[in-house]
DNA sequence: GCTTTAAAAAGTAACGT
DNA sequence: ACGTTACTTTGCAAAGC
């Protein structure tokens, strides 16, 4: 009966311990990130839930407080991609993706894949490109989707493709390489996906 | 039109069986030319056949496990060789032994582009992994027949964790019914 | 969980030329 | 800008850490 009270206390006392780094962890991360509070709040939430529906066992504190600041930022709608993720994370690139999976599978999140428009304000910013292009870059994304020509691509290329063609299309300097700089993406993809979204846009014109 | 299950191709299939008597792979490694064993590495000794072209992992037991073959009949003929060079050097195999096939990795195609995005709502998220910023492949869970289906953009699909070659064409039956049922194909 | 084997799908990346 | 190679994902067995 004492041995029980003992494992009880010292289980909630461990929780808590967990919770207490873990939620120092999921704050460094999403500041190295610039991401708002409410995601902050969203990835605590999630961590909360994980570790009452004990997902930790068998996973690091590090790698689930990852993937809840992953999952948050897509819920919110200011996706960061799992490189930019892994950069500001002490966990592999590949560990993050096994356990962001797992929490996802388990907690019955809904997190659907980042739309590539969300990542444009971002991407437009860094570059200093006008709310025109902007706007330019969210069109020819919207026109590329109805065309059915996002499925298996990269929501990080086709939003780096688009800022890239908006950039040429309002007459505003940018090279593939500062736009491969911005979004980690290689200027070989950027090319293709290039490519890929004039030809949805010269398609509604022909 | 064609059918998407005359498309089905099998691309691989893991086996495993036994010999029922303990092996010196240390010994075995030294006599069976192109065997590569690495025990600090990994446990097993590998020893690919060319005719037909699989890949056998014989472990210290006895047990073996073939992968890399074509069709079951190439898995049996692989373990053939492999059991047949075992006797050569005076080991002594089981008369027939039992070969159980684990799995099945085969490829189709719908004919038809998919729009990912939509079918992963469709199909239901809780039976679909679509991660397109990871991998370009829809991965859907289907219960019956249990396997997993890759689902590509292209209509290009792959059908794994199947041990019947008819697992392949029932899960393709399948998913082009579920597919044309929410209308997303074609 | 990891290690090793095999094969397909399509996207992405990093080499060398 | 090519081509090549290689990595991502799925499924499975084996023995052992």
């Amino acid at each position: 009966r004492l041995r029980k009270w003992n494992e009880r206390f010292r289980t909630r006392d461990s929780k808590e311990r967990n919770l207490k780094q873990a939620l120092g962890e999921i704050d460094r991360m999403a500041s190295a990130q610039g991401l708002p509070d409410n995601v902050r709040e969203t990835a605590s939430v999630i961590y909360r839930r994980a570790l009452d529906e004990d997902l930790l066992p068998g996973r690091s504190i590090e790698g689930v407080s990852t993937s809840c600041v992953y999952a948050a930022a897509r819920m919110a709608g200011v996706p960061r991609s799992l490189d930019e993720i892994a950069d500001v994370s002490r966990v592999e690139k590949a560990e993050i993706a096994r356990t962001y999976r797992y929490v996802v599978r388990e907690l019955k999140l809904e997190v659907k894949p980042a739309d590539p428009e969300q990542y444009v304000p971002r991407f437009a910013s860094d570059l200093e490109l006008s709310e025109e292009s902007e706007m330019r870059a969210k069109s020819l994304l919207r026109n590329a989707k109805e065309k059915g020509v996002h499925s298996g691509k990269s929501p990080v290329g086709l939003a780096a493709a688009a800022v890239y063609a908006a950039a040429l299309l309002t007459n505003e300097k940018t090279t593939q390489a500062a736009v491969s700089e911005v979004a980690d993406i290689s200027e070989v993809t950027i090319r293709n996906r290039y490519h890929e979204l004039l030809e949805a846009e010269d398609g509604l014109v022909a | 039109m064609t059918n998407p299950a005359d498309s089905i191709e099998i691309q691989n299939v893991v086996a495993s069986t036994g010999i029922g008597q303990e092996l010196d792979l240390e010994a075995l490694a030294e006599d069976l030319p192109g065997a590569d064993f690495n025990p600090d590495n990994f446990p097993g000794l590998v020893y690919r056949t060319q005719e037909p072209k699989a890949a056998a992992l014989i472990f210290r037991s006895g047990k073996i496990v073939c992968t890399g073959a074509k069709s079951i009949d190439d898995v049996h003929e692989a373990l053939g060789i492999i059991f047949e060079k075992l006797r050569g050097l005076q080991i002594p195999v089981e008369d027939d032994p039992e070969i159980t096939v684990q799995n099945i990795v085969s490829s189709a195609d719908l004919g038809h582009n998919l729009n990912l995005n939509a079918l992963a709502i469709g199909l239901g998220l809780e039976d679909v992994e679509y991660e397109p910023e990871q991998f370009p492949g829809l991965v859907y869970r289907m219960d019956e027949p249990e396997v997993v289906i890759l689902l590509f953009g292209s209509g290009k699909i792959v059908i794994t964790g199947g041990k019947r070659t008819d697992d392949a064409e029932e899960a393709v039956e399948e998913i082009v019914e579920r597919i044309e049922g929410l209308g997303l194909l074609g």
